[in-house]
DNA sequence: GAGCCGGACTTTAACGTTAATACCTGATCG
DNA sequence: CGATCAGGTATTAACGTTAAAGTCCGGCTC
C-alpha cells in the first residue's frame, strides 16, 4: 500500500480513470489501455508497472466510456417470462441463474427485457429498442418454436444470438443449445419396462409443439424396439386437470395402461391424482414418470420418477456459443444437445410402499 | 414518411444520433437534447418540429452516451439467488419478473449480479465492482435481516436502494416494501378457528429467522385474542422432513393439534405427508395451512390452504421506492407493509372431499 | 438612442475510452 | 554516415450526450 518509488503520481479518491492510472505509473492513458487491451504492444517493464499500478487503484474500466467507443457493452439480452402459477417446474428460475453466472464468469452482464406477449411482435419491438438504446453484445432466446420470428428479426439486424431449444425448421446457422427430450422419455420408457411393464402409455403435448413431438417419439421408439403397443397415447395441453382425465381414459382401456410416461411432472401430477382416485398405488400397481424434475416431484407421495435437465450446462454453453459469435469464431455456430438424467423415485417402483393405508 | 417541407436534412441509415435528428430538423443538437429534456426551454413551434423529426426517424437515445455523461445509466442492479430445488415456491421468480416488469415501464432496465455466497463478502464486492463498472442507478436486495452487511456498504456508498424486506433493525431511512407475515399467519389462524378447530399448532422456523418470528407471532396473537393455547409448537428448518416430524408429534401430543399452521409451503407438505401416513383426511380431520402460494398447493390433493403474497404489487413499489430515492424526493423513504391474500383450499376445509377410500 | 434585459438558440467542452496516427530513439543497412 | 526501419510510447480525434457559457436579436427603459 506504500507509494512505489517508481510511481510518483497522485492517489486519486472516488472513480479511478485510465488517466489516474497512467499519471501514477508515469505514462499516458494509452499506455495503460493497451496494458489492459493489447499488453504485447509494451515493454515487459512498463507493462509490469502499469499492472501493478491498476492493482494499487484497483481500476475498473468504465463500461459505458467503452460501450460508447467500442460499440459493445458487454450485455447480453434475454427476456424474462411471467412464471405460470399452474406449472410445477422451476426450469426458467434456474435456467436464469445459470446463465448469469456463465456470463458474469465470462466477464458480461445479464440486462432483462420485458414484452407483455411472447414472441409477440411486441417482443421483437422490446428487442429493437433495446439495441437502438445500448450497443447489447448478444441476445439469448429461450423455448423457440418453428418459423420463429425473433430469430428472423435478430438474425436481420445482425446481432449475435443463440437460443435455448434447437432450430426446429432445420437451419444450421443457428446457435443453439438444447435437451434431448427424446431420449429422456425414452429412458424413462425403457425404466418402466424394466419393471416388467407392457401396457405403457404416454400422456404428451399437442402435435403443434415441438418438444412434445420430440418426446413422443421417444416413447414410441422405445416401446417399438421392445415390440410394445403403442396404442395408449394422448395428446393434451400441459395442465394437471387433462393429465387427470387422460391417465382415466387409459386406464379405462380395454387392456388398461399400467404404466404411463409423461411430458411433463404436471401431467405426471395429474396422473398421480387420477390413480389415488381410483385407490390404485403409483409404483406397485401403475407406474408414472414425468420430465423436468419440478420440486413438487420431489415433495409429492411417493415421490415422482422425472427427468432433469442440465440446466447448469445449458447455461454454460449457451454464453460459449454468444461468445464463440461475439469473437466472429470463423467456426460453425455450435449446435449442442444435451442429456437429461432420469431421476427415480417410488412413482415407478413395485417398491415396499403402502400409500393407501 | 414523406419529408416534410420544414426538415431539409438528409434521412438517416442505422443508428440515429442527435446530431442526425438535428440536422434535418434544421436545429442544434443541444435543441434536439432540450426537446427531449428541457421541453420549456424551446419555443412551441420549434419543440414540436424537433420532436416530429424525432418521431420520423424512431431516434431514441445512446444510454452509453448518456451514462458518460450523466453519470447515471438507468440500470437497477439485482442480484439472482440459486433457487433451491427442496423448496417448492416459485416466489423469486415472480417477483423477479414482477420487479423488471416495474422497471421497464419506469424506463429502467434491470441487470443482474452474481456471487456464490449468500449476504457474504463476495456479494459485496461483486456490488462494488459492478458500481466502478457502471453507473448503476439503484440496487434491489431481497430478503434482508438484521444487520446485513450489504445495507451498511450500499448506504456507505451513497447508492439509492430499497430492499424486499423491512427493515429487522429499525433503521427508518430504510426503504422497504414487505409483506405482513404477522398478518397473513393471522388470518389462517382465524379461518382454522372459525372451522371450529381449537387445538392449532404452529409448526414455525427457529427464532433466528425474522420473518419466522412475524409469522409466529399472528399465530400467537390470533389464538390469544380467542383464548386458545399455544402450547403447540414448533421451530424447525424449512425442509418437508421437519414438517412431517414436526407434524407427527404435535398429533401424539396428549391433547392432539387438530389444525397446524404452518409457516411455508413446504412445512406444510410435510404436515399432508404425516397425515397421509397416519390416515388422517386433511381438512375434514386436520386442518392445515401453508405459506407462498406455491406451484405445488395448488396441484396436491386436497388443494393447500395457503397465503399468496402480492408479489406484483412488491415489484411495483420497490421500483417507487427507488425512482423516489434516484429523484432525491426528499420525504421520508417509503416504507410499504403489504397484505397476503388467504387462498382456502381443501386442506383447511371440513369439505366432501374423501381422500382415503 | 445608448444601454439593458431576457428569450431562443448555438457553441464549447467534457464524461472515459481506444483506434489511428504521430513521434522519438536507437539500431541496422547500403 | 545519412537513410531506413522498428519498437515503444504519446497525441489526436472520435464515440453521443448534455451542462455551462456564449451569441444573437427584438423589445424595453430612461
Amino acid at each position: 500500500m506504500s507509494p512505489q518509488p517508481t510511481s510518483r503520481g497522485p492517489v486519486p479518491h472516488g472513480h479511478v480513470t485510465l488517466s489516474q492510472v497512467a499519471q501514477r505509473a508515469g505514462v499516458s492513458a494509452q499506455s495503460v489501455s493497451n496494458a489492459l487491451n493489447n499488453p504485447d504492444r509494451l515493454a515487459p517493464a512498463t507493462l509490469e508497472r502499469i499492472l501493478a499500478t491498476v492493482a494499487e487503484l484497483g481500476y475498473e474500466p468504465n463500461l459505458s466510456a467503452r460501450a460508447l467507443r467500442n460499440r459493445s457493452s458487454h450485455l447480453i439480452a434475454f427476456k424474462v417470462r411471467p412464471s405460470r402459477p399452474d406449472k410445477a417446474s422451476l426450469l426458467m428460475d434456474e435456467f436464469l441463474y445459470a446463465l448469469n453466472r456463465s456470463a458474469v464468469a465470462a466477464g458480461y452482464h445479464l440486462i432483462l427485457c420485458h414484452a407483455e406477449g411472447d414472441g409477440s411482435a411486441e417482443e421483437i419491438k422490446a428487442y429493437r429498442n433495446l439495441l437502438k438504446k445500448t450497443p447489447v453484445d448478444a441476445f439469448v432466446l429461450a423455448e423457440t418454436h418453428r418459423n420463429d420470428d425473433r430469430v428472423a428479426a435478430l438474425r436481420s439486424w445482425g446481432v449475435p444470438f443463440a437460443t435455448f431449444g434447437r432450430s426446429w425448421d432445420g437451419d444450421d446457422s443457428l446457435a443453439w443449445v438444447d435437451v434431448d427430450g427424446r431420449a429422456g422419455t425414452r429412458a424413462a420408457t425403457e425404466h418402466v419396462a424394466a419393471q416388467g411393464h407392457h401396457r405403457i402409455g404416454h400422456i404428451g403435448w399437442p402435435a403443434e409443439s415441438e418438444i412434445g413431438e420430440e418426446r413422443r417419439a421417444g416413447w414410441r421408439a422405445a416401446c417399438g424396439e421392445r415390440g410394445l403397443e403403442t396404442d395408449l397415447e394422448a395428446a393434451v395441453p400441459d395442465t394437471l386437470e387433462d393429465g387427470r382425465q387422460a391417465a382415466h381414459r387409459m386406464l379405462d382401456a380395454p387392456r388398461p395402461a399400467t404404466a404411463l410416461v409423461c411430458a411433463s411432472d404436471t401431467l405426471a401430477l395429474g396422473v398421480l391424482r387420477a390413480l389415488h382416485e381410483r385407490g390404485l398405488r403409483p409404483g406397485a400397481e401403475v407406474a408414472v414418470t414425468g420430465f423436468d424434475d419440478s420440486p413438487t416431484a420431489a415433495l409429492v407421495s411417493p415421490g415422482l420418477t422425472t427427468l432433469r435437465q442440465p440446466i447448469d450446462v445449458v447455461g454454460r454453453q449457451l454464453i460459449q456459443a454468444v461468445e464463440n459469435l461475439i469473437a466472429g469464431d470463423p467456426r460453425e455456430p455450435q449446435h449442442v444437445l444435451l442429456q437429461p438424467e432420469l431421476i427415480v423415485r417410488g412413482s415407478s417402483l413395485p417398491g415396499p410402499r403402502t400409500p393407501t393405508p
